[in-house]
DNA sequence: AAAACGGACAACCGCACGCAT
DNA sequence: CATGCGTGCGGTTGTCCGTTT
């Protein structure tokens, strides 16, 4: 299906927005909401297109969206999911508060892709074969990795076998449908593929026919949910 | 001092999906 | 079932700003 671009329409403003439209932006939305984009821009009398205002509120002017640096925690969240979940950053700022998925990606490109290959060429050169363990715990030790290798130890690493079961905080049930709402609210169903395989019975078929190794993305899983449990104690 | 360069981030674009008709 | 609309997502581009030469 081919339908015209929803800023075709000649006269529609673009670039940087100033001030005042952010402030005619908010104000129109404390007052009435977003349930339709495309009519916002004329009700609240921008000359913006609805996709823009729509980006602008969601990236920019929502109040709950945090400022500032990313904190350690929030950088190792990010390499991890990305991991596991690849480029899907909406689903990546899902299990990041006040974060969103633009900010996100900018902050991959800019500062953990780059990080990440340098990694990963170190890796490859130092060593022949690296477990994924040794892949995905960093070599300083933080807040999170000591409480993932905490989690290693009680859990005498059950996914050798396999099987995740220690879910202290956040079990696989729930982690399952935390993912599929969470991630319902945000993306289409074709791409939950991944988060669905987040249970014992269907881990390995997909990942296997698409990595030809089921024990790699068996670990994957089980350093998903482990992380993922790391980072639910921490919030507590 | 100023031009060139590069990094960071805001914003845009095109595509795909769900849903209504 | 086919079509069109609204929306969300990810890739890409544009712009700003600090640093280097």
């Amino acid at each position: 299906m081919v339908r015209a671009p929803c800023c075709e329409r000649m006269g529609l403003k673009k670039g940087p927005w100033t001030a005042e439209e952010d402030q005619i932006l908010i104000s129109f939305i404390q007052r009435y909401g977003h349930e339709n984009w495309r009519a916002l821009p004329r009700q609240a009398g921008l000359l913006r297109c609805g996709k823009s205002c729509r980006l602008r509120w969601i990236n920019y002017l929502r109040p709950d969206i945090k400022r500032g640096n990313f904190s350690e925690e929030e950088e190792e969240t990010i390499t991890k999911l990305h991991q596991v979940l690849g480029n899907r950053w909406s689903a990546i700022a899902s299990r990041l508060p006040g974060r969103t998925d633009n900010e996100i990606k900018n902050f991959w490109h800019t500062h953990l892709k780059k990080r990440t290959e340098h990694n990963n060429y170190l890796a490859s050169t130092t060593t022949t074969k690296r477990s994924f363990h040794d892949m995905m715990i960093p070599k300083r030790t933080t807040n999170v990795s000591q409480k993932i290798n905490h989690h290693i130890i009680a859990s005498n690493y059950q996914a050798s076998q396999n099987i995740v079961t220690y879910h202290p905080t956040c079990d696989v049930e729930d982690l399952q449908e935390n993912n599929s709402s969470s991630y319902s609210e945000s993306t289409q169903s074709n791409k939950e593929e991944s988060m669905q395989s987040i249970n014992g019975e269907n881990i390995g078929t997909e990942s296997a026919n698409e990595h030809g190794d089921t024990s790699f993305s068996n670990d994957m899983v089980f350093w998903y949910n482990i992380f993922i449990s790391a980072g639910t104690i921490s919030e507590s």
